[in-house]
RNA sequence: CGGGCCGGAGUAUGCCGGUAGUACGUCUGCUUUGGGAGCAGAUAGACCGAGUUCAAUUCUCGGCGGCCCGACCA
């Protein structure tokens, strides 16, 4: 893409009223924009790394067994009433609303429920089950206090997985392939080194559920890290007890900040108990189908890459969810040795099916530098005098600054 | 939800109970062109309401909004 086609902008500063680093970051580059406070648009450049982001998960989601689909947002009142979560006493994240004809509607901040009951009309052999369904969809929450930019909003999107199994042993084997299924998303997004498996709370049914913690000092939570292990305990269960249980000595644990970038967890038969879902099994006998649940926040993975791989010049994207893989760079003008020559490049590259923004505008190299390092783009092919007389262009990685200088025949094979 | 800080061009600020000035940014043009250049011109601002006052951006009160700490957070 042409980057003078391109409609928004950088910044030079930040908006006063933000003072997280993803937050003012994103903004200055053009991948989002305000709304009020915890909601943001996406921008082309933001919606471009948020597609990257979810075609990564759903690869591993599909690889699974997952079955992508979409729930509505609007949702019905009786339902979360049958399993007691409609009350804002018992969750105060709602936002409601009224049909015209005063019926109780709520705004989806979570889709067990609906999920759960619609699979009523799918399910009802053992042969239906087991069965996986995901999708990515923008929840709703009205957080009391939105904070840390895109990192915990009010509107937001997440992926989220359901599983339906026959039983626990089945259950078992399919919550261990999603925990691996995660750990290969975080690992693909760049965040694998300082993402850790995370012994959490399990609510009513299970010891532990499992939450995936990248550690960062702006992350809300605290866990305590056995690095060799690669595992981590929350803070809310650490007891002699359960470090005993994970086979770790509370000496060898580090205790850091991080940010909750996933989290799975098993429901048991409760909810299915609860909205009577069940099969009959082989022998025509009533079974509960055992659920689990599986989040990925999509738009706070985002958030938490800018978080911990910026520098002090913008963001620093890892190449596999980076808006464009090449950022083109022309020195010159229009018509001039140099603006030709990149012209020629970008019609190339393109021609190559390359992943490209063509830095086409008539501004000086300075301003030209210090947008593509803000931006962010992995690599940055540089197009001046110096390619002009030599052929050859200079090639500069983002994150590591390192610089090479290669031929168009050598870039067109990259 | 408890607590704190804050609210004047996009950003940073000066002055002020007499109706808003500067710098940077942004836009246009010319010159310039390898790390945010120069010149010229232009653009753009008091969150809302009530009160006090001859007069309120300024003082008082009430809203609204933003950020932060805590609480909360399948």
């Amino acid at each position: 893409m042409r980057q003078t086609q391109l409609f928004t902008k950088t910044r030079r500063e930040a908006p006063a009223d933000e003072v997280a680093t993803n937050a003012r970051l994103l903004i200055r580059a053009g991948y989002v924009h305000k709304e009020m406070a915890g909601v943001y648009d996406f921008l082309p450049l933001g919606l471009l790394v948020l597609e990257k982001i979810k075609a990564i998960v759903r690869e591993e989601m599909n690889a699974i067994g997952g079955q992508e689909m979409i729930m509505s947002t609007l949702q019905r009142k009786e339902l979360w009433e049958v399993t007691d979560r409609w009350d804002d006493d018992k969750v105060d994240v709602w936002f409601k609303s009224k049909l015209k004809n005063s019926v109780d509607v709520g705004f989806g901040w979570s889709h067990e429920e609906p999920i759960t009951d619609m699979m009523k009309q799918f399910i009802g052999s053992y042969r239906d089950v087991p069965v996986y369904v995901y999708q990515f969809q923008t929840k709703l929450r009205n957080e009391l206090r939105a904070k840390s930019g895109i990192m915990r909003g009010r509107e937001f999107v997440m992926k989220d997985m359901y599983s339906y199994s026959r039983d626990e042993a089945s259950h078992k084997a399919f919550y261990d392939s999603a925990i691996s299924a995660y750990l290969r998303v975080f690992e693909r997004t760049g965040l694998g080194e300082r993402t850790f498996l995370t012994f959490a709370s399990g609510g009513a049914f299970t010891e532990f559920s499992h939450e995936f913690q990248t550690v960062s000092d702006v992350g809300e939570d605290v866990i305590y890290l056995h690095r060799e292990k690669k595992i981590a305990i929350n803070k809310e269960v650490l007891t002699t007890k359960v470090v005993e249980e994970l086979g770790v000595k509370r000496s060898d644990l580090e205790e850091v900040k991080a940010v909750e970038v996933g989290n799975i967890f098993n429901f048991g038969d409760v909810k299915s108990k609860q909205l009577g879902l069940s099969y009959k099994d082989e022998h025509g006998v009533e079974q509960p189908v055992i659920l689990g649940s599986y989040g990925i926040g999509i738009t706070r993975l985002m958030g938490t890459i800018v978080e911990v791989m910026a520098d002090e010049k913008g963001i620093v994207w890892p190449e596999s969810i980076a808006p464009f893989t090449y950022h083109l760079v022309s020195l010159g003008q229009k018509g001039d040795g140099a603006g030709r020559m990149a012209d020629e490049l970008y019609d190339a590259m393109t021609k190559e099916g390359m992943s490209v923004l063509y830095d086409d505008r008539d501004l000086r190299a300075g301003e030209k530098f210090a947008d593509s390092d803000l931006i962010g783009i992995p690599w940055r092919i540089v197009v001046g005098k110096e390619a002009v007389a030599s052929g050859r262009f200079e090639v500069v990685n983002r994150a590591t600054g390192g610089v090479q200088h290669l031929g168009e025949r050598e870039i067109l094979a990259l």
